[in-house]
DNA sequence: GCCAGTTGTTTGCATATACAATATTCATCA
DNA sequence: TGATGAATATTGTATATGCAAACAACTGGC
């Protein structure tokens, strides 16, 4: 019979939320890396599909898409402003519905020169995430590479 | 002597970064909060701001900031929004700065309707991201609750 | 009491993200 | 071969996010 403090929704999801701390976590590391990329005037986002272009040599958007889980319409806009950057370019194609592209000269001698500032912001990064969640995080992001964005019902 | 296969920066980057994964983990699992949320107009980030109301009674914007490390502009488009629904209400204050809000009845009341979807979404994103993950995710988030945003140099 | 610096919030601008709808091209099959 | 469905990418619209600048109000030192 004791008069317990009444809880609410609230506090199960205060408690237990995980979407809100990771989302807390990605928006804190997301301004380490575009703190460290401020003056080449690129962010984490663009250097993630820089990056995955260059590993790529040919990039197909839908492959991208898959690989970074992100959806064919917010890559489409991203690339657009690389593409304005003079950081990628397109590559012709036979099918006529691809757009694939590719690193600009350009883009690979930017890629080079950001790389020390990516050392810089992963370091800061790593200490604050701590070893445990390194681990954690490239084993569940591991797991997502290959599964098809949004039909993972 | 080895002919090994030279590597450029991409490969460094793409097998360790961490933003480029967590980044991922975070699209993929606010999209489930997001997708669980949508019958009720919400998105997961208005629901983070709309629980940590309802755990502080009357929030002001510059300690939501502080708890979610999120930018004060951020959060002050998100509550305009979610005032425009009739979620939150101001409150009136002393200090001509400030500008402190709480939930109204239409807020607390969806709060409650939501929890089931939440239990949905919380649900599958644990599934997804594994044990490990979730114990580091938590361990890591309360390390930042406590920190001011942005001035953590 | 007043000026200077600080604090709290909002605005202007730009990028990132996603859903829905559209356009285009390709593939299949009857 | 022609219709239909699938695959690929882009466009329209909306929210989320952050920096820089503006604005408003408080606080201290004098």
């Amino acid at each position: 019979m004791g008069n317990q403090t009444r809880t609410g929704p609230e506090d199960a999801i205060a408690r237990h939320c995980l979407a809100v701390r990771l989302r807390m976590l990605n928006r804190v590391v997301t301004n380490i890396y575009d703190d460290a990329l401020r003056p080449w005037g690129m962010k984490a986002s663009q250097l993630n599909i820089l990056v995955m272009t260059a590993k790529l040599g040919v990039a197909r958007p839908a492959e991208v898409c898959t690989r970074l889980q992100l959806t064919s319409s917010t890559l489409s806009r991203n690339v657009e402003r690389m593409k304005a950057r003079g950081w990628l370019e397109s590559v012709p194609d036979e099918d006529g519905r691809a757009q694939p592209f590719q690193l600009t000269v350009e883009g690979r001698r930017l890629l080079g020169r950001v790389k020390p500032a990516w050392d810089r912001a992963q370091r800061k990064a790593a200490k604050l995430l701590g070893d445990d969640m390194i681990a954690a995080v490239h084993s569940a992001a591991a797991r997502l590479q290959s599964e098809k964005p949004r039909q993972s019902e």
